[in-house]
DNA sequence: GAATCCATGTAAGCTGTTACATGATTGC
DNA sequence: GCAATCATGTAACAGCTTACATGGATTC
């Protein structure tokens, strides 16, 4: 499990309350990994409770009060326990290749429909990553004062996970682009 | 949920018994849709409760005997209904890429060693991928009879759907490397 | 007046994993 | 003799989803 882990991380980068990590796992850091605030607000309890994480009330004016979250020293000592641990390749679980494959018992040109909304989907999330490494890594200029500037890890890794977003979506146009065109190697109405 | 329609697509290609549906989840299914033994024996109980598979006992010699599960009428209408409902872009979870920004706050370089795992494990999955497409989607000689073959909706189906396993594992070798590269840059022994 | 945002939670149910259990046959 | 393969299951637990619940502030 590392629904504890990607909050550690997430807090690590900026602490904050269980409602601003929903959103957070809605954006940024749900590009690989999502969680409801029902979740997150059970396994904060959780980690508050191990020790894992310290908790600061925050009142707000016009606002609910809200419970800011940050990571205490022994989360610290379990995430880097988790990191130093491998991990096997995850099993992957592709809803869309089982339809494609299950359409062959069916109507092949009825998903025809589906598949251009997942590539929309993808494409959506596609424009949406690139926006956002134009917004927060900009390529320095060569020979510039940052392009030598010493490498922040923090960004450095947020930028390549970012890349594997934008490679992954950029795969999943390609190859749903191969899908639409063999199915529609059945059709039409065929 | 999708692993009953996804067991349905598989007894479709072939009927068989709960042993052998797991095999298949650990081998071809498996590339994208995971699923144990115990969990298929629970979901196959009340597939048959719910009349969308049919059984029939198989005695062997020198073997236990089997139970061989077969697509129902209902079954079938229940996965064409399936099939026909839109789904939502799954959510993705990823563990290495949480690994990966959460190395920032510890030794980036300590994670150098499990990425290469990782980079191995999908080096020998396309390995396995594109020995399964030589073995059983030759490439067509232009102008042969079989270039003018009637497509066969299972066999293109099937074949598109590896040729996505492949462009996935072949992105994921291309970002693990570019993962590599990055955290090379803090190192060795930053 | 209705919808949305901020903020936190409970409860029920389903899905999935891990461990345990049995028992015959085949290959090393 | 030991391990692996074939074959089916039970039980306990952990993880995740969906629905329900509350309540003030802001925006349309």
């Amino acid at each position: 499990m590392a629904l504890e882990h990607a909050i550690l991380v997430s807090l690590l980068e900026k602490p904050g309350s269980g409602y601003e990590l929903a959103r957070r796992f809605g954006r940024s850091i749900g590009y690989f990994w999502t969680a409801t605030h029902q979740q997150i607000y059970r396994v904060l309890k959780r980690m508050q409770d191990d020790g894992w994480v310290d908790v600061r009330d925050v009142p707000q004016q016009g606002r609910p009060d809200k419970k800011e979250y940050s990571v205490a020293d022994l989360g610290r000592a379990a995430l880097s326990s988790w990191l130093h641990d491998p991990i096997e390749p995850e099993s992957v679980r592709h809803d869309l290749a089982v339809k494609i494959r299950g359409a062959a018992f069916d109507d092949p040109t009825a998903l025809i429909h589906e598949v251009e909304r997942h590539r929309q989907a993808h494409r959506d999330q596609l424009a949406h990553y690139l926006a956002g490494q134009a917004r927060d890594f900009p390529a320095p200029e060569p020979g510039s004062a940052a392009a030598q500037a010493p490498l922040d890890a923090e960004r450095e890794l947020q930028h390549v996970v970012l890349r594997g977003g934008i490679a992954y979506e950029r795969m999943m146009i390609d190859w749903l682009d191969d899908v639409l065109a063999t199915l529609a190697g059945f059709g039409p109405g065929r």
